[in-house]
DNA sequence: CTGTTATTTAACCGTTGTGTTAATTAACGG
DNA sequence: CCGTTAATTAACACAACGGTTAAATAACAG
């Protein structure tokens, strides 16, 4: 699996409220699927479905316990959206300073940034 | 503005991976609209759609400049979301510790989280 | 003014996501 | 076995998303 799948499905799984509410619950310890259903008013077949949708994003993984299935949460998602989130963070405030460098030897306005040679490139995975 | 709806919106906005193309982007430099759009197939009207999403997101901020709309990357979303996502992974690592101990105690397996007080809630935002 | 460039707004449309209910599979307990 | 509980699969409905093109707005350059 490409670095650029992984991560997509990681921010589509946590965009949506009830999976986030689902990580947000397994912080404080595993659940049956049941279990993770009851605070939600949608139907287990929903809820069975978002868990689908984490564990693909290895943010949660399941292990069967007889007639259960004992929900986990995975730290391998949520470390490589932290890690994609502070790289960017980073890089950016490393180009505030090269900005700076650029300010101070009077330079008017930073470079237009034109004439870059990206290849032209579609939108990527469908979604 | 809660605290729910800025987590949401950012990472609804980062699900996208043209959104996520645009903040990789511009970690590298402001840029404007046009500029911004070349890399891609997309039309431009996408791409300005995708600037708003991101904005209301605190992913990007925009500043006219004339003629054009000068990109930048704001920094508040990207350290939200990466607090988000700390706390939880933070969190995950402080209930291992206390599995841990109580796996220590002779307990045969953690509690089973039964009979919690959350209070049923619906699925929060419409997506 | 007039034309050109940059960007957004509007109207529309196909696809995807998320929910539902009904039926199915799996495991347990008397 | 048989009934019950746990969970998933299947089939479907509907809203939201992301794309398009055409038209509007804004600023600049003759």
């Amino acid at each position: 699996m490409t670095a650029f799948a992984r991560i997509d499905r990681i921010f589509s799984a946590l965009a949506d409220p009830t999976r986030r509410a689902i990580v947000q619950r397994l912080a404080s310890g595993e659940a049956t699927v049941t279990e993770l259903a009851r605070p939600f008013t949608i139907s287990l077949p929903a809820i069975s479905r978002h868990l689908r949708v984490l564990e693909a994003a290895a943010l949660v993984r399941q292990e069967r316990d007889g007639q259960f299935r004992r929900c986990r949460l995975d730290t391998e998602g949520l470390q490589t959206a932290a890690e994609w989130l502070d790289f960017y963070r980073h890089f950016w405030g490393e180009s505030l300073d090269r900005l700076d460098e650029h300010l101070k030897s009077s330079v008017p306005r930073a470079p237009k940034t034109k004439g870059r040679s990206h290849g032209k490139y579609k939108a990527h995975g469908r979604r």
